[in-house]
RNA sequence: GCCGCGGUCGUCUAGCCCGGCCCAGGAUGCGGGCCUUUCGAGCCCGUGACCCGGGUUCAAAUCCCGGCCGCGGCACCA
């Protein structure tokens, strides 16, 4: 710091190193006390209590400002594939988008890439699975578009990039292929364009079969990288053997997605576009595209891999997974899975995956969220809005006793909140506890102290000081009577425990989609009610 | 195998671009204590990391080189 100050001090360095040894070690001979006075007598200015580096000011969480981004003009999209729902890493490019179009007054666009009816089958009602997802995480998109109505665009372009010559239609079919594996290429690319175009026309007529034809940009047969020797940006799907959900078997040529995300990009005036790094790649095969038409790319932006520990995320893994087991699985939102839905089944809440994802941030390296974290976040944010209920689960009757009439429990909703409901206890009730909660001296919480003697538990007094003095353990209570059968499912891995018990009456207040605390269990949401009045509840975590 | 990108407490992250305020900060987890009519929350204390090796420099987590490890990509998938 000095140094840096003063440049012209820099050759004596040595020497100032070691005054400045000498220096701190006097002063650390000096008591504590002696320095703070020394201090503020001699350097006032220098006194008071030094910040703590790094602290952040009160979970201000803040993204990286966003490269070359001009407020009011930044342009992003979020490109989802409607194959299946989304999960929390497909996720985080969306709220991260949301995030930087709030933070510059800039535009979020939604845009389904569905140009694969074949491999990557669109499921029909992802794309609105899809939206409600988004919304209940509270990401805002302002313009949406969907590519297999867009497929006119396309193609325009594509004859465009044949008449600069900056495309073919390889008609060599699978020899095409072999012939760039070998850095070599199909006699069509040194066809003039109109001839090219000509071919094009017929591929659309469908005077070509699958495989038979295909687009190709030409970029160097001899790159380095196969991939990218002359890759394809429009080939044939016969839509009569698989037909799109959207358009049917309306158009057989389809654009590859690195055509249609640059045409999109490029049309749809995107500034940024951010994504993982398995789209190094994919950047750089589009980059042709933007060359060959003079358009202006994008400011790109890769970020690593995100697991969630413990949780399956991929969409493949999890579509096999239900078709394999059927019968094990609650539906897609399992709350097992890493989806979105699953993550809102269980209890978590979209603020919560937010906070997270945020933290994460936009480094191009690898990240894996511990549940524990995630779990934390969340119960922070749960823990100032779920109501307490009291749930036993393992179950043991005792009669109540010694009472002299009736007691009425006082039970605050919540611990921070005077709200209360009353509870109605007389001599000969029958109450449930937790079976390992019931021995010695106990309280029940809200209502009175008790001894447990066999079946009874023998009333002692009314007094909390008492209890406390004594250091009862105070325990939660059902009344037997009005108890509600409740079964909680644990997700635990690929498993799902069950957990049954019975809750006070005040539960049958809450319906379904409820966040609440189960006294002394933990934090769980209300998932089904049953026709008798029984509930499902799932754990989001303790 | 080839190409690309990374590697800071167990996990997430700040710092790295612009070398000294860093014997590395925060969060979470873990251990302990306080508080609390919950085994929740809150508060306090503790634990714990710059992948390795060279180089540049008075000084390197920060710059350079090499190695190791991890991830990604190598489709007429997205």
């Amino acid at each position: 710091m000095l140094l840096g100050d003063h440049p012209e001090l820099r050759p004596k360095a040595r020497t100032i190193v070691n005054i400045a040894r000498k220096v701190i070690a006097e002063v650390n001979n000096l008591s504590l006390e002696r320095q703070k006075a020394i201090l503020e007598t001699e350097y006032p200015h220098l006194a008071g209590e030094t910040p703590k580096r790094g602290a952040k000011k009160e979970e201000e969480l803040k993204l990286p400002p966003l490269p070359n981004a001009v407020k009011g003009k930044v342009r992003l999209r979020f490109a989802p594939n409607p194959d299946f729902l989304i999960h929390i890493g497909n996720a985080r490019p969306a709220i991260v988008n949301d995030e930087y179009a709030k933070m510059y007054r800039g535009v979020h666009i939604l845009r389904f890439e569905d140009t694969d009816p074949r491999t990557k089958r669109p499921m029909k009602e992802a794309y609105t699975l899809i939206k409600e997802d988004l919304k209940w995480l509270g990401v805002k998109w302002h313009e949406e578009y969907i590519q297999s109505l867009r497929m006119e665009l396309f193609y325009n372009i594509a004859r465009i990039m044949l008449e600069k010559g900056c495309a073919y239609v390889d008609t060599c079919g699978e020899e095409g292929k072999e012939l760039l594996a070998k850095g070599s290429y199909c006699k069509t690319r040194d066809e003039p364009p109109e001839t090219n175009l000509e071919l094009f026309e017929r591929m659309l007529s469908g005077e070509f079969g699958e495989g038979e034809a295909a687009v190709r940009i030409k970029t160097d047969p001899k790159h380095p990288n196969p991939s990218l020797r002359d890759w394809v940006a429009l080939r044939i799907i016969d839509t009569e053997r698989y037909p799109h959900p959207l358009t049917g078997s309306k158009y057989i040529v389809w654009p590859t997605y690195n055509f249609a995300v640059s045409v999109d990009d490029h049309h749809m005036k995107v500034t940024h576009v951010l994504r993982g790094k398995e789209h190094q790649l994919n950047t750089e095969k589009q980059l042709y595209v933007y060359r060959c038409m003079g358009w202006e790319p994008p400011v790109f932006i890769h970020f690593g891999r995100l697991k969630l520990e413990g949780f399956i995320l991929s969409k493949s893994r999890i579509k096999e997974l239900i078709e394999k087991n059927p019968g094990k699985f609650l539906g897609y939102d399992d709350p097992r899975f890493g989806l979105i839905a699953s993550l809102r089944r269980r209890g978590v809440l979209p603020e919560a995956i937010r906070e997270v994802i945020l933290s994460v941030g936009i480094k191009p390296n690898d990240a894996t969220i511990s549940w524990a974290n995630l779990a934390s976040v969340n119960r922070r944010l749960l823990d100032r809005r779920a109501d307490r209920i009291m749930f036993v689960w393992e179950p043991s009757r005792f009669i109540v006793k010694g009472v002299g009439g009736c007691i009425h429990a006082e039970i605050p909703y919540h611990p921070e909140r005077p709200e209360k409901r009353a509870i109605k206890v007389c001599d000969g009730d029958r109450v449930l506890l937790n079976t390992f909660d019931a021995k010695g001296r106990i309280r029940l919480m809200g209502l009175a102290n008790f001894e447990v003697k066999e079946e009874e538990l023998v009333f002692t007094g009314r007094s909390l000081e008492e209890a406390r003095r004594l250091s009862m353990p105070i325990v939660q209570w059902v009344k037997e009577s009005e108890g509600i059968p409740v079964t909680v499912l644990e997700p635990e891995g690929l498993e799902l425990k069950k957990v049954e018990g019975y809750a006070e009456k005040e539960l049958s207040k809450y319906p379904i989609d409820s966040r609440l605390q189960f006294i002394r269990y933990g934090f769980v949401r209300v998932d089904s009610i049953g026709d008798g009045g029984e509930y499902t509840a799932i754990l989001a975590h303790r």
